[in-house]
DNA sequence: CGTGTAAGGAATTCTGACACG
DNA sequence: CGTGTAAGGAATTCTGACACG
């Protein structure tokens, strides 16, 4: 129950340097290339999560294939089209038992 | 596989504070009445888990139920005592049946 | 006993920019 | 393009203490 603990953005910059092991100016720079969203607090620290982690890492490891930024992000674009794709089509297989 | 994020430090004071609604002082305080043990950065700032966060809000609740620090101290310590007995009786129950 | 608060300082984080390549 | 760094400032956190009760 509730969003589990997983997709809580409750982690700071410099905790997610560590357990990535990336620069906190690499961790802002993959945010500002659109391939991370951390949240915000009132005073503008950034916030990330477990997943985000995961991410990161994930991010870390095609960089270090040679990826460019702008190519993870359409790959990682292509991966939430699918999904939703997916999901349209289930829903309409769903839909179609239905009646 | 490792850890899991729920045991992971990685919270700083002022989420924590968000998270479980009580104030900062508090917090604290229960930290220097033996309820809560969280990590410290190299910087000497305080860290905690969401398994933390958890016991917490469990703390708060017995507080308004007017239990005082010391009482939920020694009921905390009873509950890893049974933890600790029942353990030693499986490792125990195992020997046993391994001759 | 448990908690609020003002106080002064230290650690953390932020942004925009220059640098290299 | 991706990342390091020095710069100045703002937000966050820390400790010890006084206060109330």
């Amino acid at each position: 129950m509730s969003l589990d603990y997983k997709d809580k953005k409750v982690i700071g910059i410099g905790i997610m340097s560590e357990l990535t092991g990336l620069s906190e100016r690499q961790i802002r720079y993959y945010e500002e290339r659109k391939l991370v969203f951390p949240e915000r607090s009132k005073g503008g620290t950034r916030k990330y999560s477990f997943a985000d982690v995961e991410r990161l890492v994930d991010i870390a490891n095609k960089m270090e294939d040679g990826m460019q930024t702008f190519e993870i992000r359409k790959q990682e674009m292509k991966k939430s089209d699918v999904r939703d794709k997916m999901l349209r089509g289930q829903l309409n297989a769903a839909f179609k038992m239905r009646k």
